[in-house]
DNA sequence: GTCATTGCAAATGCTTTGCAGTGCC
DNA sequence: GGCACTGCAAAGCATTTGCAATGAC
């Protein structure tokens, strides 16, 4: 993770402890955290720290491309951390769980050029919904 | 769409002027309006009907099965009447607007199961971002 | 020392809710 | 005529913004 804030500096960020902070808290696999949950664990490491810098801060994340933005549920947007390694999203449909998920194939090639409609397609994001395992009762 | 409004009926909906206003304004292909939209497109129709109906109304319609709830951007959530066909989304990054597509294969069968986290896993909904042939000024 | 960054608090956008009145069945 | 539905207005989240104080470089 110091990858990202060594990238960060070289791109002229002046590193401040919340900033630290907030890249620490997205630290890690399938985390998928509201901007709230990242401001309470950042509160966590930094007392003082304001959910305007977290909002702040998560954004100029997401306009560099380190972090990716996903509202899988219509409410609160959600910030994902992988966001150099391509993947997909699966979802609890019971407890909102998210885990990252490496579907073979590439839905932009399901879509043939006569049914795009003369858009320029260049992404596709795929969003697997079901039940987790605690969830099921198992 | 009388064939929405039959159906309502035989699901022992009250049939007000506001609720079958709400469906007249959701007919149609392509139709991805936000609840703002589908109430400025409802007041032309009836004047007097108020913001609260036409959440209630849609959030109806979405609990019936009989509209589905779109969120491709982060802001307001959009209502697409086209639930009985399967289809995916496909959405133009600058002007936001959405057409439904259809693409080829199944995106489940793409996720093998010893990548699903032991989710039972049952819907895969997939977003195509691209740009469309307005604003690609073609 | 300068200027980007922070924190606060108020403002905004979208949506939900409480409650008295209305009108469908 | 009863009770679901409507409209209004206020409340509730999630997020953004303005501005003075702070602190990284």
């Amino acid at each position: 993770m110091s990858d990202l804030l060594d990238r960060l500096r070289g791109r002229g960020w002046r590193l401040t402890a919340q900033r630290r902070v907030v890249a620490e808290v997205l630290d890690g696999d399938h985390v998928h955290y509201t901007a709230d949950e990242v401001h309470a664990r950042a509160t966590a490491l930094l007392p003082e720290i304001s959910r305007a810098t977290v909002y702040n801060t998560l954004g100029e994340l997401v306009s560099l491309g380190e972090v990716l933005e996903v509202s899988t549920d219509g409410r609160a947007k959600r910030y994902d951390p992988n966001a150099h390694r391509p993947h997909q999203h699966l979802v609890c449909a019971k407890c909102g769980t998210i885990r990252d998920v490496h579907p073979q194939g590439d839905p932009l090639a399901d879509l043939p050029a006569d049914g795009r409609f003369g858009f320029t397609v260049s992404t596709a994001e795929v969003t697997y919904r079901g039940v987790c395992p605690n969830c099921a009762g198992g």
